[in-house]
Formats: C-alpha cells, sequence, structure tokens
DNA sequence: GTCTATATAACGATAGAC
DNA sequence: GTCTATCGTTATATAGAC
C-alpha cells in the first residue's frame, strides 16, 4: 500500500500521450472513476463493483490500490483540504489589509476551480463523508474551514453583518463555479469573473494583479 | 396509504399542547426522525431499522405510513421544492421591476427559512437524491430551479456577469443561513439581515415594507 | 396500526492462486 | 498486480397474525 495521498491529481494532465496508459497508472485511474460515480448516483449508492466494471477489473483489484472504499474518498480529501488549509495558514500569517482580503478570495477561487469535480462530489456527499474517519481526523470540514476563512475575511472582533458578509461571499463564490464551472464557459475568464464579484460582495477593491505568479 | 404529501411541517408548531403527542401523528415523527438521522449520517447509511428504533416501533409499522424508504424523502421533497415552484410561478406573473426582485429575495429567504431543517438535509444528500423517482418527475432539482430564479432575477437578456451575480446572490443567502440558522440568533433578525446583504449583492434596494402580510 | 418472521438480494472485505 | 471464490453482514421489502 503506498501513503494515502501523493496529492494525484485525479483528471490526469491529459496534454500528450493520449493513449498510452493503458495500466500505467491504475490508482488514478480509480480515483477518477470513483469521483464521477460518487457525483452522479453518490457514495453509498456506488458499489465498488460498479467502479471495479468500469475500469475492466475486479473488485479485488481495487484493494491492492486502496485499503477499502473510504480510503478512496480519504485520499481525495486530503487533496481539496490539504490546499484550503495551506491557504488559511498562509492568510494567518499576513498582517491584515484589503490587499491580502482580496488575494485570499483570489487564491480561493483558484482552487475551487483547480478542484471542482472533487469539491462538487464532496459536496454532493456531504453527509456520507461527514461519518468517515477522515473526517473525525481533519475536524468538521466544510464548517470549521468556513469559519477561519470567515474569520480571516471579517476580522476578529466582526459583527454579525459582517460575517455573514464574508459567509455568504465564499459560499457564492463556490456555488457560482459549481454551477458554471461544468459548462461550455472560458474557465479563465469565469474565474476571474467569479473572484471579481466576490470582492464586490465582500466590498474590497479588486486585486491588482491579474494573475501573479505562484509563490505559495 | 394516505396521499405522498399533505404540506406537513417536520417539526410541529410545538406552541401549546407540549406533551399529549404520544400517537396522534405517526407519519409527521417519522418525517422528523428520517430527516434527522438523514442529515446526520446520510441517507443510504440510515436503515429503516434505525428510524423504527427511535421511534421505539418495528421497521413493518413505518411501511404503514411510506410505501419506502424512498417515499420518506419524496414527501420532504414535494414540501420544499412546491414552495419553490410556487414563488417561480408568482414571480413570472408579476411586471419585472427591481420591487419584484426584491420580493422575490425576500421569499426566497423565507422559504430557506422555515424549511431549513428539510433543505440542508436535502443539500447533504443531493447525489443520493438526484437519482430517486422523485427527481425524475420533477426535473433536476436545485439546478433547474436555481437558473429559473437567476433568469427571473438577472433577466431574459442578461450577461454572463449579470448572471453570475444572482447565482451567488442566491447561493450566498442559501449558505449564509444553513450556516447561521442552527445557532442562537434571532431567526427573524437573521433573515432580515441575509435578505439585505443578498439585495446588496444584487444591486436592488432593499425591499421597503419590512415584513408583509402573507398574501402569496 | 403495529407486530413477528422471513424472503431475497447486494454489499464490503478477505484468502489464496497465479 | 490482478484473478476466482467466498464469508459474514446488513439491507429493503413483504406476508400474515393480532
Amino acid at each position: 500500500m503506498r501513503g494515502v495521498n501523493e496529492t494525484t491529481q485525479v483528471h490526469p494532465p491529459g496534454d500528450g500521450a493520449a493513449e498510452a496508459r493503458s495500466r500505467r497508472d491504475t490508482r488514478a485511474r480509480i480515483q477518477q472513476v470513483a469521483v464521477e460515480l460518487f457525483t452522479e448516483h453518490g457514495y453509498d449508492a456506488t458499489s465498488l463493483r460498479e467502479i471495479a466494471e468500469r475500469l475492466d477489473v475486479t473488485k479485488a483489484a481495487l484493494y491492492y490500490h486502496f485499503k477499502s472504499k473510504e480510503d478512496i474518498v480519504a485520499s481525495l480529501v486530503e487533496d481539496y483540504f490539504g490546499q484550503i488549509d495551506a491557504l488559511i495558514a498562509w492568510a494567518r500569517e499576513q498582517p491584515p489589509s484589503d490587499e491580502v482580503r482580496g488575494e485570499i478570495l483570489r487564491r480561493y477561487v483558484r482552487i475551487v476551480a483547480e478542484q471542482d469535480r472533487v469539491l462538487r462530489m464532496l459536496h454532493q456527499n456531504q453527509a456520507a463523508v461527514h461519518t468517515m474517519a477522515v473526517a473525525k481526523r481533519r475536524g468538521e470540514l466544510f464548517k470549521e474551514r468556513m469559519h477561519s476563512l470567515v474569520d480571516l475575511l471579517a476580522g476578529p472582533g466582526a459583527t454579525l453583518e459582517e460575517r455573514l458578509r464574508a459567509t455568504m461571499t465564499i459560499g457564492g463564490a463556490s456555488i457560482g463555479w459549481t454551477f458554471y464551472g461544468g459548462q461550455a464557459v472560458d474557465r479563465e475568464e469565469l474565474g476571474a469573473l467569479i473572484t471579481s464579484l466576490a470582492c464586490d460582495f465582500a466590498r474590497l477593491p479588486r486585486p491588482t494583479a491579474p494573475a501573479g505568479p505562484p509563490g505559495s
């Protein structure tokens, strides 16, 4: 068994070599198919038999790559929340300012954009995921991190209205992407638009740099 | 078997007579317990045995009141989406104006506030609910209605930015309520605050009447 | 309207060969 | 790394007594 996570991307790069991936990385293919089926039919309603059939292997083969059904989800959860936690950690060591708050929103939207398939799956199976061991280990996944982000965005002594504004901003950005991210619109443009609207909601000036170099 | 729905409230009024409800309306108590367990552990992970045990009856008794496990959820779906569909139908026969758009948001928040337990349950089990027969019968539950509301809020020839603004407004309002609705804040105040912030996001003036008589 | 008892089916997971 | 075969468990749903 490999470790539970090696920051594997769910959907492979797909740039070149569109064919020669017959059994190159079965683990990533399992994750990919699992995300699709868990999103479409739900985590519990998706059996390992279904996943195995779509990959033309048997159930037992899946158990070579993941020690349980939950472990497939756990690997995805680590990917997504690892990035969110990194964002929160970064934001906590910045001096509070409107520039930093705008940057938080920009980075948040970028994470949502990159991980949108996984995020949608997690959202659609929140209750099921919440009961898993990985949720115990990493805390209340969505709620806890939402509150952290809200604190960072609204500041420590914020009123209920200010915290609500931050919550609705972040929530709106997530919902906005999950509704339009799967459609045939330019993803770059969509991300910029959502970031811009989020700043507007939060009463922040738009970030000056359109796309700074990844320094995180 | 009764009809699938009689617009039963999930949590009984609870005004007076806090005790004399021993076996008065078992059907409503089943719904109530089911919402709780489906929200906490997920739809598929909650067995009818668990529901029955918490009510001190047997599984077979549940089948007297609901023809299947799905039918319990279906009755709740009809409650919630019936109200949303009524809102959409009402909005469609109004002349478009900022007053009407503000009123749409006000009514939307009121529905979310009234049905928050059911809404949270539906959100946390979206994938599972989506595969049910009731979803086939009533169309893509969340997506379809979100688009209808967005069209009504942004107008027919709206740009992508305008539709995104409407989507993020509605999404933000839902998320805002589900995060703070369960806490010890005044629900009336919270609803007013969220409505006000939603109008701000949507660039609408606040509705003039603070709480009009229920005429819908 | 609620009970006991049971039919039928599918699931997650493991053992051990290759 | 993938296979066949199977174990043990639990689920939804029904039949029929009371």
